[in-house]
DNA sequence: TTAAGATAGGCAACTACGTTGTCTATATAG
DNA sequence: CTATATAGACAACGTAGTTGCCTATCTTAA
């Protein structure tokens, strides 16, 4: 009992939901005020989380050099998603946190991201997403908060 | 009747899917002689095709500048995966073509991928896989053939 | 048939985002 | 107290994209 679907189908499809998905996101946060948030961005706030971290941290969290994950930081300090103020006890240190804006951003995101999940359950049946769920839960590591996919794509 | 599954857990398990599959695919090509080969390669060599293309087409179809596709065609010609012909009825045109060495490693990813997914079918039954490769296909553009994906990422 | 416009490809300058190397300031361990 | 490790910043560089411009060639229309 061998298949007709071609083995590059499935890679090209998860790619092709993903990247909708993200698409479908980043409309809907730009419509709501956040145009200016780009898919990398949620990637790394969701790494600084609500209890703030610091660049070497995030650069270990994301898979990429300190510096790297400075100028992120940055750029997400320029655009007012967040802050960064010096540790008391270490100051050397900087503690990056999300602003409340930063914050709004990431909880409007969730939302979204339960909508299109929703929307996928209403066209695909809930019983036959949760296999969906299910299945790519098996066929992927068990870890998924390594969110360190940007720098990997980018690297070509 | 709601889900206990947060949305952004389907988004991220889509992309890590894709991203253990790549990996797994350029690890076997490694060890199968093909080192140099980047994921975007694969793009590239599978828009190029077996009929050749041209720098201006190839950018169109990949969703880049000719600039850009042209920078990208000279990386895969100096790696040998690519050659240019002179267009004998168009002077200006020259003609991309994928030389037996890249015939060849697009030959090995296909059968890669058979490989990868008749591991999936092992794991989770050619009825599950079936079921989720038509669920991807029902929420995704018909037209698989979207290979722009590249330049969608790297845009962040 | 020749002039005007469109198309193919290459070059240069620039941007975005990553890298490594180096430097200073500050903690920490012996 | 000194040696080492760590945090962050700065500079130089690599890669892959961009736009703008140039030349060569093909196509169309007067």
């Amino acid at each position: 009992m061998s298949s007709d679907t071609p083995g590059f189908e499935l890679p090209l499809r998860l790619l092709l939901a993903f990247r909708t998905l993200i698409d479908e996101l980043h409309t809907e946060l730009a419509r709501q005020g956040y145009p200016d948030l780009r898919p990398n961005h949620g990637f790394v706030m969701q790494a600084i989380g609500t209890r703030g971290t610091t660049a070497v941290d995030l650069g270990r969290t994301l898979g990429v050099s300190k510096q790297a994950a400075g100028k992120t930081i940055e750029t997400l300090e320029r655009a007012g998603y967040v802050e960064r103020t010096r540790d008391d006890y270490d100051t050397r240190r900087k503690i990056v946190r999300l602003t409340p804006r930063g914050v709004e951003a990431l909880d409007r995101s969730a939302r979204i991201f339960d909508e299109l999940r929703a929307r996928w359950a209403a066209e695909l049946g809930e019983d036959r997403l949760r296999a969906l769920e299910s299945d790519l839960r098996r066929m992927t590591p068990a870890n998924m908060w390594r969110l360190d996919t940007p720098g990997w794509f980018a690297g070509l």
